[in-house]
DNA sequence: ACTTCATGTATAGTTTATATTACATTTTGT
DNA sequence: ACAAAATGTAATATAAACTATACATGAAGT
């Protein structure tokens, strides 16, 4: 419940940018895959904090990653 | 604890823009007054979805209120 | 066929964000 | 000086983010 506003391009980006996997992207965000596996699912929003770790490592601006508004999830 | 490395422009942002009150910005965010005293704190730093909305209130892109990396609180 | 790796899914537990309430202090206006 | 409004601060409570673990499935390689 509490539908999530917030959506992403995670999936898109791990594949499109480095064909990097759940489990090297949660490394290089400092979280555990199960985060990353719930986010690309939209189960969540994350952070703030975490947003800006995972833009970082797709050398993104935020906003390039993350979105608000659409209900995206699948 | 839990060192906060998300900085904002809240306080800055409520006085330059509107002479906004700290319970007329927590009224068009959608959250309570010590969510906006918190943050302008620094305590700690706001979920996504949040930043979203008072990132709009401001009527400004995300990453012009809420920075990565320096601890600003001053 | 077997193993390895990436992913899906689920559940329980910890941590952090946010609400609620309440009261104290400062500022502003009259 | 007084009242009202804005802010500071603090305690407890709930919800949501995140961890940890575990097991199951499907693809890829040998």
């Amino acid at each position: 419940m509490g539908k999530n506003l917030v959506g992403n391009h995670i999936r898109k980006l791990r594949f499109n940018h480095d064909e990097m996997t759940q489990q090297q992207l949660a490394d290089k965000a400092g979280v555990t895959r199960q985060t990353i596996v719930a986010l690309e699912k939209g189960n969540y929003s994350p952070s703030l904090e975490l947003a800006f770790r995972i833009a970082h490592v797709f050398n993104l601006p935020l906003e390039e990653v993350f979105f608000y508004g659409e209900n995206t999830k699948k």
